[in-house]
DNA sequence: GTAACTGCAAAATATTTGCATCCTT
DNA sequence: AAGGATGCAAATATTTTGCAGTTAC
């Protein structure tokens, strides 16, 4: 159960700052594409499944499969529990977090670890 | 935007039988192992799209990406908003339409056409 | 007969794994 | 030097596409 400790490492920072950057979510092509030098995209997919784990990014898997990353700080939720709005764009693609948060409900009997509430439609920029 | 004709057959039916009287969303996968006959994957496919486009079924995408079918019957909702939660258990994999659904605000400037309500954690069979 | 449906092989897409090498601590 | 991080190639998994053959109406 013990975290093994992380290194600092210049990608790892790249891979931070891009989405820090960036005020959508993105998926591991966005982000390779962001970043200046060449990351292999394997490298990309286990930075940021290490961010995952360790807390630092949470993802929302689109319709189509593709999972898009985001900081945690970015929405302001540090727990895994991320109960605010994703919202897809079918025009434009895009995956942004919302402000709106829903209130999820106690299901008897189940026991909530994450939530992903996903709406899709027209974001405002394509409308 | 005039829907061509759909036409009867035995295996459009039987994914329609097993989808009906399971009640839990299915895989593509799942839904194959579930059929008596032998019924090619990209048939199965192209039947769920089709069915998708005619409202017959709604699918949720699950945090694994894979998509995962109901019945529209099964949850009451015949339009594309479907607002009820969708719960995916870590441990039996499996996904259950749940009768609770959220309100779904209105973004501003956001046309809003679908939802995909997802939450992950232990089911009360596996718990 | 015509258009919808199906099967098979291959392609496309997204992500993971194995293994050798490199680099942070 | 030990073990975390990276790169490359290949594997996995899911879904789609092209095309030829079949079937419902």
């Amino acid at each position: 159960m013990e975290s093994k400790k992380s290194r600092n490492t210049e990608k790892q920072n790249l891979v931070k700052r891009v989405l820090s950057e960036t005020k959508y979510a993105m998926s591991a092509e966005d982000i390779m594409a962001a970043i200046p030098i060449k990351i292999n995209k394997t490298t990309i997919y286990r930075i940021l499944n290490r961010f995952e784990e360790k807390g630092t990014v949470h993802f929302v898997t689109g319709k189509n499969g593709k999972a898009y990353y985001a900081l945690c700080d970015n929405c302001g939720t540090s727990h895994k529990i991320h109960n605010h709005i994703h919202f897809e764009c079918k025009e434009c693609k895009e995956v942004t977090c919302q402000p709106n948060t829903l209130q999820i409900p106690n299901l008897e009997g189940f026991m909530i670890q994450e939530a992903q509430l996903l709406i899709i439609g027209i974001c405002n920029k394509c409308k």
